[in-house]
DNA sequence: GATGAATGAGAATTCATTCAT
DNA sequence: TATGAATGAATTCTCATTCAT
């Protein structure tokens, strides 16, 4: 019965991996230890290294499992994309829906303890970032997107995304559809269109 | 003797920053110690804690002076603004410069040792993001800008101010026209005016 | 069945000795673990458990199964001398010998890593000393052997059985029968008639 | 006053190689570990570090210390040496009553815990080898000394000394007269020399 | 018996901070 | 004030040993 092992191999490593994450979230990055991880488990101590060398690792397991779940769904909607329009409000309203539902995961990635903010660019988050600029290389070659430069434009991307998802989670109730709308709008026809948006969702300031 | 006192205090004070400044860019944040500062310096241990209490404190007091620097630069020149063109371009010459000229202070604030990105919001680096605020309520009531959601552009400005800036750092020969052009043409007009850019520049991706 | 279960028994017993003596002469005793051994081996952790206590213990089963191979030839050796010069020859040579039959049961014995010479005298090996202090003491009832303090004359044969043992495995080509002769002349006639030897077998330095 | 700063570290590395004599002397250096040491001392566990890397290093330092103190002793007594008796008699006289005069020094050398006898060939250790081994060559070279192997001959007179000295060191009234007399003897004339000074001592066995 | 993951005591080591000089 | 050695809490990590499978 091998499968008993087995299954208590994967309980530990997820036992870890969300106590980590609650662990991440409240202390931060920094201020965490690996005793501080373990304490948060009914593992012992020794345990933790089986399953991880440092918390180094088990924030880029962290990090990598979030991206993993989430670059699927962004390129799925991209791919979907038929025009500029649909390529910019499908990203954004997938990434904002995405930090919604996994709050924590964000909350690790961005604000920490203090005044220190902490994101690492694993393996599987650069890869979404790479997908994303495939994507577009794509579409500028299919003529459904116009020819800019791709690094900027992404860079764009990803830093709108990233600042905004901050703002968004501060305010309640939580509307993604508000910050997807802004992003996109932004992007699209510049801070000049924006307005009409304020205008429809009531919100100037 | 005060004021060879004084001067001394001073020179203390500098070439901690200074030596720190040096670590943590070749460390990073996270693995930069108390000791390792001090022993990029000819002081004695104890003498750190006559200036500051932590490196913590010693990063805040990097981007503050950072911060100081930079801001009254942005601030001036988004008061000279006489148009929304004028404002946006205006900020992201202004900040690409800076950050051109002090290459190793955004390095501090940006990337890390290994896959760790950090950045510290000091009073300094939060009062340059709520100054840019003001400045956009007050253009806004003044006509000047489109009425919009400030925190988002606010948050917009930020993130694709600085993710834009780690690219433009990577390229070779330095352009920060080419970075202020490409961000100011995003937020003015949106993705379908960036062509326009790229064809002036000749980068089309 | 049964058969089949004691020779997986002395299999495995083997195989941890074999496995213990290649990481012994590898990193020295002090920094061998019982990890070390496992992991030498293609058994399990728990398994090794079955065989030995510790490490100690497989050292010890080691140093006894050296001692046990050469000890009775050490002693047919002594029991067919007929005189001192027999007696002494006898012993030095078969010494000599088995420590160049079996080098690397030598080098556990006595060189480790770094500067750290280690050396167990197990219940086995100090049997052989035992059975060197009876055959003089019988030997000297006899007649064959002068009267002597035998507990020096013990030391003084284990001293420089292994001291010189050590240099003679340094050096290339591996001569036994010089080592041998060296310490059989030092014993029977002391320094002066070293030379004599020397002339003989050209080594004067 | 940089006086007393300068006692109190020579104090302190005093301390700790006096305690580490007296837990390698007791628990064997194997099983000694670092905290053992500090824990004998009452300072703190930090402060270990400042003086010494690891165990290895206290161990070496102790060694060192002993080879210091006793090789002038016995490369005076050599030089004094107007024949082979007095070469071979002076040395062993003068380590026998070296070992005797610091014994503990000599028990950390030798024995240790259960069966486990430890020797380290520190620098100085070595050194003093060395110097015999130079000395050895220095009285061929004079005709004072008969031309012999002089590694095979080095090898001898350590192997003889230590064992001996184990020993001496167990015999009570400690004689260090009759190991010297003993180790002089065998190598002067050999075994069949040895009967006279046994009749001498009116030690037989 | 064999397996090998889990255990948890405890060892080595670092480092922020203090404080006598 | 500057110095820098001493402090000792805290952390990382290893490893012998156990025990359910």
């Amino acid at each position: 019965m091998t499968g008993k092992r087995e299954q208590t191999k994967k309980n530990n490593r997820s036992a870890i991996l969300e106590a980590a994450r609650d662990v991440f979230a409240k202390l931060g990055y920094g201020a965490t230890t690996v005793r501080d991880i373990i304490r948060a488990t009914d593992l012992a101590s020794g345990t933790f290294y089986s399953y991880f060398k440092s918390k180094e690792e088990v924030f880029e397991a962290i990090q990598d499992e979030t991206a993993l779940r989430v670059r699927p769904r962004l390129r799925a909607e991209r791919m979907r994309a038929r025009s500029v329009e649909e390529f910019v409000a499908g990203t954004f309203v997938t990434f904002f829906e995405s930090v919604a539902e996994d709050r924590r995961a964000f909350a690790v990635i961005r604000r920490n303890a203090d005044a220190i903010r902490i994101r690492m660019d694993t393996p599987e988050v650069i890869a979404g970032f790479d997908e994303l600029r495939s994507d577009l290389v794509a579409a500028i070659a299919d003529g459904l997107f116009p020819p800019v430069d791709v690094d900027f434009l992404v860079a764009s991307f990803v830093g709108v995304g990233f600042e905004i998802a901050e703002y968004m989670l501060k305010r309640d109730p939580l509307d993604t559809q508000a910050a997807a709308d802004f992003a996109t709008a932004l992007f699209l026809n510049g801070v000049r269109a924006l307005p009409h948006l304020a205008a429809a969702t009531g919100e100037a300031a």
